[in-house]
RNA sequence: UCUCGCAUCGUAUAGUCAGGUCCAAUAUCUCAGAAUUUCAAUCUGAAGACACGGGUUCAAAUCCCGUUGCGAGAACCA
């Protein structure tokens, strides 16, 4: 960490040209963007931000725009804004044009402060630290907010004390109130009185947040604002400074927050973290982008939309007010859905990819043949029935990979030990049927297995349950036909003379 | 403390703006059952909520007031 600069890549902000505001005035095309500050992951509130940002411009067909809020220096590296990206991309949400550095434009910010400085809107203000310290102390105290209290709003320059770098700060309207009006929160109604006169440039000539968001969302020509709730009263704070540019306030849209299942602000503690801490887990991006744009909009009583029908359905005015909760469960039953109805080859493209960041994932990629590969894919209709994630998937398949003489769990040599071994008995006898067959597929070993439990006077469990711990062991597997089939007969007819008795 | 926001089954939402069709719906979770070669998936069923207190009204989840609880902001952080 530390003061490292941006790869050329992302430090596009000074070069990159700005779209003219007041044409897209004009032509009213809808320009939303997500501003991330890099802190090293895309969490959860704020890939649903980008979600909400991503569906509501291509829902108008209008734009997304990237800024990276990158003026805290410390926390800006080059690794975080990756990781941005990263989250980003695995979720398909994309953006137009190139991320835009917030820290890149400071030149900007400072050339709008020189303006309100010049209208009067703005005064440099030489309060030094400690008077500030015994402001709040006092107003604390008093039982009062704690707030600047204006002293060198009006004071002439001249009295300046020497030698002291000054912070610039916004006039800020003495009385009457700032009125935010939000798509989801509604009209929201702030008194002047409670809102400070903000410091816009530091002492030491850095722009603050406030200025920054400000400038550059004017700058980028952004119609609407879509963020997280938690900035509510910098809205009103925000226009302060649009009005005294004299500039258009954006539209509005202040979404509730997602909590833990706790209902505490998502952290650390709550497990998952970045989204690929969620890719890692083996949710699919389709089943994660239809779980979190469920979390706080509806559409009536509907569960599951397509991305076509979200961009048809989407409007931010059926976002809801209230925070919602995470919920695993949910995720993990939707997620199943989307495996269920996921393309085979498909899910084993997304296994293979994932397979490095998932625990235990080694053993499978050290074991990675092409012929297993092939076989993963004809076995996904039995696997993919049963997880709810791509772990449970490649768990499944882990038959699959293992090799002789099979490893067995305690429960499933129990099955072949009970009754004085009676299931290894079954296989001892079936092997000389199974080897007898000539062709081998489902249908065939089926047919061969049912006649031979037949002929027995068996039930099938008796013989399909020592079957599929031999073949597998395990007591849970596919279809214990699908498991045979393929194994292919050679592979099948060993496992089970290795557990014959 | 101040300003602002939120409150429907455990969870996510529908219903609230335009009061009656709501003894409140859907999904998930939990439990029970059916079917089954295991586990899932599937199907059937059960359980489970309008935060509280007033008011308006023939009628309130819905409108009004208050209370409580939760959250955000109140920086030369973003």
């Amino acid at each position: 960490m530390g003061n490292v600069p941006f790869c050329s890549q992302f430090l596009t902000a000074a070069s990159v040209a700005l779209p003219c505001p007041r044409f897209f005035a004009m032509t009213k095309q809808v320009i939303t963007r997500f501003a991330p500050s890099p802190t090293g992951f895309l969490h959860i509130g704020g890939a649903r931000t980008a979600l909400f940002n991503w569906l509501y411009a291509r829902a108008n067909g209008g734009k997304m725009l990237l800024r990276i809020e990158d003026t805290d220096r410390a926390r800006s590296t080059t690794e975080a804004v990756e990781a941005l990206v990263d989250g980003l991309s695995w979720l398909g949400l994309d953006w137009d044009g190139e991320p835009i550095s917030q820290f890149g434009r400071a030149d900007r910010h400072r050339e709008v402060v020189e303006t309100l400085l010049a209208n009067g809107k703005a005064y440099r203000c030489y309060a030094s630290q400690e008077e500030l310290a015994e402001m709040r102390e006092k107003a604390r105290a008093e039982k009062r907010p704690p707030r600047y209290d204006g002293r060198w709003r009006d004071r002439d320059p001249a009295e300046a004390p020497k030698g002291v770098a000054p912070v610039i700060r916004i006039k800020t309207p003495m009385d009457g109130e700032t009125v935010v009006n939000d798509v989801v929160q509604g009209e929201v109604r702030f008194p002047n009185a409670d809102l400070d006169d903000l410091v816009l440039l530091r002492s030491d000539g850095t722009p603050t947040y406030m200025l920054a968001v400000v400038v550059d969302d004017h700058d980028m020509g952004i119609t609407d604002i879509v963020r997280g709730d938690d900035h509510l009263t910098n809205a009103a704070r925000q226009s302060i400074i649009f009005q005294a540019m004299d500039w258009d306030v954006p539209r509005m849209a202040h979404i509730p927050l997602i909590y833990g299942p706790d209902g505490a602000k998502l952290s650390k503690r709550h497990g998952a973290i970045g989204a690929e801490a969620y890719r890692a887990m083996g949710y699919l991006p389709e089943a994660m982008r239809n779980y979190l744009v469920r979390l706080g909009w509806a559409h009536g009583d509907d569960e599951f939309f397509t991305t076509e029908e979200l961009e048809r359905l989407f409007t931010l005015e059926a976002i809801g007010k209230s925070p919602s909760r995470f919920d695993f469960a949910k995720l993990e039953n939707m997620n199943g859905h989307y495996i269920r109805a996921a393309d085979d080859h498909h899910l084993v493209a997304q296994i293979k990819t994932i397979l490095p960041e998932i625990d235990g994932g080694n053993w499978f990629s050290e074991r990675w043949t092409e012929q297993r590969e092939e076989q993963l894919s004809s076995a996904m209709p039995g696997l993919k029935e049963r997880a709810k994630t791509l772990v449970d998937l490649i768990d499944g398949a882990r038959f699959l990979f293992a090799e002789r003489p099979l490893p067995m769990e305690e429960k499933a040599a129990g099955i072949l030990d009970a009754d004085n071994g009676a299931g290894r008995a079954v296989i001892a006898s079936l092997i000389p049927v199974l080897e007898a067959l000539e062709s081998w597929n489902v249908a065939d070993v089926e047919t061969a297995v049912r006649e031979y439990t037949e002929q027995q006077g068996l039930k099938l469990g008796k013989v399909a349950q020592p079957i599929r711990t031999a073949t597998t062991g395990r007591t849970t597997s596919p279809g214990v036909f699908d498991v045979m089939a393929v194994l292919g007969k050679d592979e099948c007819v060993s496992r089970l003379r290795d557990q014959a008795g």
